[in-house]
DNA sequence: AACTTTGACTTTCTTTGACTATTATACACC
DNA sequence: GGTGTATAATAGTCAAAGAAAGTCAAAGTT
C-alpha cells in the first residue's frame, strides 16, 4: 500500500470517533518516516471539502493542522453539483441555483439567504469586478460543499 | 509551546468574572516562566480593541497591567458591534467574534459555521492576500448585519 | 499520463533578550 | 516641611532566533 494511503488511513482512524484531528506535521512525518510536505500532499487529495472536510492550521511555535469532519449525511453526489457549478458565478446564477436548492429540499430558505447575502456583490465590493464571479463561486461551493 | 495560549487562558479565566484584571507582568512571567515581554506579545496578539479589550498599563513602583473587557452584549446595537469590528479581520479574529456571538446567543452553531466558511481563507482563496481582510470584513459584517 | 515522493525555499507565529522609558520612593539639602 | 535628585521598580519596544506549517516544482513510480 502506497505511503499517502497509509497515512490517510491513519487520520481517518482517529477522525472517526470525534469527527476531529489535531495533527503536528513533523511528529507525523517523522512516524511515517517522510517529509512533512507529504502530509500536505495526503490532506491536499484526500481531506478536500467536497469529501466533507474542513482543514484549519497555525504555523510557529506550537503549531496543527486540524482536519474536522462536516457530516455529508445527507446526498451522495454533492460533487456532481460542484462539478456542474463551474469557476465562475453571477449573481444571478446564484439565486437561480438556491432557488433549485430550496425546491430539492438540499437548503432551507433561511440558509439559503444567508448564502445569497455572503456571495453578494455588496459582500464582495472590494474584490475587484474581472474577479469577482470567480471568488463567488469560490465561496458558493465552498459553502454548499460544507452545508449540504 | 504554546506558552501564549496558556497565558491567553489564564488572563481570560480571571477576566470572565468581572471584566477586568490587573496583572504584575513581572510576576506572571515567573509563574509561566518566560520572559516579562512575553506578556506583552500575548496582549498584543489576543486582548486587542477589535476583540473587545482595552488595556492600560503604568511603569514604576507598584506598577500594573491593566485589561478590562468591554462586552458584546452591552453593546447597544448591532451598529455598535460593526464599528467594532474594523474593515479588516483575519480568521482567526473571525473565530473569536463567532465564538462571543453564540455565547451570547446572537446566532447559532450552525449559522456561525456557515459564516466562518463563507469567509474561510479557502473560500477567498483568489482575493489577493493583501486585500483578503478587507474583503473578509466586508462579507462578515454583511452577514451579521443581515442577520441578527 | 497520472499519481506520489522529496526537498529547497517561503511565510507565519512564538520566544527570548538587550535596551529604553516611566513612575515611585528614599534621601539629602535648604 | 518642601524640593530636588538618585535609585529602584516597573513596564515598553524591537529585532533576532526558533518553531511550525505552506508552496511548488522536480524526480520517481505505476
Amino acid at each position: 500500500m502506497k505511503l499517502s494511503d497509509l497515512i490517510e488511513e491513519y487520520i481517518k482512524d482517529i477522525i472517526e470517533d470525534t469527527d476531529m484531528v489535531e495533527l503536528n506535521r513533523s511528529d507525523l512525518a517523522t512516524k511515517f518516516n517522510c517529509v512533512p510536505s507529504q502530509i500536505n500532499y495526503v490532506i491536499a487529495t484526500r481531506f478536500i471539502p467536497e469529501l466533507g472536510f474542513y482543514v484549519e492550521s497555525r504555523r510557529g511555535g506550537g503549531g496543527y493542522i486540524r482536519i474536522i469532519k462536516t457530516d455529508l449525511s445527507k446526498s451522495e453526489n454533492i460533487s456532481d453539483i460542484i462539478d456542474k457549478i463551474g469557476n465562475k458565478l453571477s449573481q444571478s446564477v446564484v439565486d437561480v441555483y438556491l432557488r433549485e436548492f430550496i425546491s430539492y429540499n438540499i437548503l432551507d430558505e433561511k440558509t439559503a439567504n444567508l448564502i445569497k447575502i455572503a456571495v453578494s456583490d455588496k459582500s464582495l465590493a472590494k474584490v475587484d469586478k474581472l474577479n469577482r464571479d470567480s471568488v463567488r463561486a469560490d465561496i458558493f461551493k465552498c459553502l454548499i460543499v460544507n452545508l449540504i
